[in-house]
DNA sequence: CTGAAAGCGCTAACAG
DNA sequence: CTGTTAGCGCTTTCAG
């Protein structure tokens, strides 16, 4: 079990001093095309890898940026991949830390903070409006996904109420006048797409009706079984798991979507497969948007707007109808 | 956007030397209970956290554990939450490095060995025997989840073999004749899971029936509309998110499960409300082993066998029943 | 128990 | 173009 290599290993077997191997491992002016092509193989000969450790400790700027998501949601996997890719674009390493069950925000944040990463971009962190300005007051912050009352960090989204909005549109079109919604309860954006499913069903002077959720297909499920006996005609869920476990429940008790029930998720976050009629929100694009973000504030750049908010589309697929056709 | 505290400047505060705070900060012996006391106040108070890539790099040990994981399977998340806490318990620390569709597994490790992470634990990791041996040599690593013909790695999994007789021996003993198996691809595992099926057949004198499948719901649907016009009475996929895919396409085509058609997933990864009978990985005991055998390595203690194999459990809930009941 | 001193592997000025 | 020289913030001897 042999120790890496280092620079000076290169150096020495390239006979040339350490300081041209770092140059050219870096990729910056100051080496002869010849030296770096030797350079370069003798490093790859000798399997050298820069140590990051050392590299991000001498460097004046460190280049990381610091990602929390939460493992297990479709939608941050694909924030996460986004991000992984307009990252690399930009000449910036990713660290990434994992929010679960029993590893709050606060803590996957504080290890961001000891990598020294430059910047954070939180994704399903769930932290208090104080601790989240604080926190941009030490670093850029980009939250992503949700808004916040903080005026220190930037924020990224997609609008919940517009998203709700074309959701409740889209029903009330298809004739639907009895339209539930199943809410996220303390879920990142559950408050604002229960307000805006509120206001839209007012706006129709049709008269709400919430049923408690969740973010998964369990509490999907538990909605649906409330729901399968007093029937609305429609049901906009907070979220695609949400819908998939209501959808099974109403599927099983012989209740045919859409034609019985229609359903409208939010996300799309899951395969097609499902035929979900959804709010879909472009997670590469909010990623894109995420990442330049942080990096903007990185180097000084101007960033218009503290608050990018991008608007969502709804994906009619196949879980929505007239009702009683 | 002020830098962060050092060592130095909890020394100055707290009127000590460097060596101490960081004596204390360790919580190795060597500082009075008093000391102590204060110097970790003065370090709380100035928002002090160390700069682990500092300490990194000026420890000998960096007790830095990397796991690389597929985001977006539930089956993984439960892995990596095992892990980060048996890590944590054994005073180890962990870097994730997520493998994507565009982010390949060899990708993601040469990440792991960037941050010099002293072993690897490879979740999801499907890399060439060469290389992943080449990987063994250099540090420890734990692959979880699948076999390897490498002897170079540990490996802790749950018996593929054992798992699909589980579940194979239960269809028959309810009566099913006609068992179908929607596999995995190239997944991990799938070649075993696909082996162990088709000699739980022969074991019973019964014909294999073997659909392409894939690891994800979508594969899982493909799968069902394969087999819903020509349908066996049972069906044993992959994984549970092939099964769910599988059981949508079954239900909406007015197939019954369990009555119509029994099928049984693999990973217990689903939330429970699917009711699905499946065989269960306990991923909290497979990351704790994983864990324990990479440190293991790490601190020279004996491993006592290259390769541990796990027993699952077939869970039996509401998606499996007696053909033609 | 405490302080001084030597690196860890690298980057970044600066001279040559 | 190339080599020299300082550190980055911390751990780790080794004397006081």
């Amino acid at each position: 079990m042999r120790t890496h290599p280092t620079l000076e290993d290169v150096a020495a077997r390239a006979g040339v001093s350490r300081a041209l191997v770092s140059i050219v491992m870096r990729g910056v002016p100051g080496a002869s095309a010849a030296t770096r092509e030797h350079v370069l193989r003798v490093a790859e000969q000798i399997g050298y890898r820069p140590d990051s450790r050392a590299r991000l400790l001498a460097g004046r700027r460190s280049r990381l940026l610091g990602v929390t998501l939460s493992l297990n949601h479709p939608f941050h996997a694909d924030l996460a991949e986004g991000i992984y890719s307009s990252a690399e674009q930009l000449g910036y390493e990713v660290v990434l830390s994992a929010i679960t069950p029993r590893r709050e925000p606060r803590r996957a944040i504080d290890t961001l903070l000891d990598y020294r990463c430059e910047a954070a971009i939180l994704v399903g962190a769930l932290v208090r409006e104080p601790w989240l300005s604080a926190l941009g007051e030490r670093l850029p912050v980009v939250v992503v996904g949700q808004g916040t009352r903080s005026q220190a960090v930037d924020v990224v989204r997609t609008s919940d109420a517009a998203g709700v909005r074309l959701a409740v549109e889209h029903l009330v079109d298809l004739g639907h006048r009895d339209i539930a919604h199943v809410d996220g309860g303390r879920a990142p954006g559950a408050a604002a797409r229960r307000n805006a499913y509120r206001a839209g069903l007012h706006r129709h002077a049709l008269t709400p009706r919430i049923v408690a959720g969740g973010q998964s297909e369990e509490d999907g499920a538990t909605a649906g079984r409330a729901l399968v006996d007093d029937r609305p005609t429609a049901v906009l869920t907070y979220n695609d798991r949400c819908a998939v476990g209501l959808l099974d429940v109403f599927v099983r008790a012989g209740v045919a979507v859409p034609d019985d029930v229609s359903v409208v998720g939010y996300d799309d976050s899951q395969a097609p497969y499902r035929r979900l009629t959804t709010v879909s929100q472009d997670a590469a694009h909010l990623a894109t948007l995420a990442v330049q973000r942080a990096v903007a504030r990185l180097e000084g750049e101007p960033v218009p707007d503290r608050e990018t908010v991008l608007t969502p589309r709804l994906i009619v697929r196949c879980t929505t109808a007239s009702p009683g056709r």
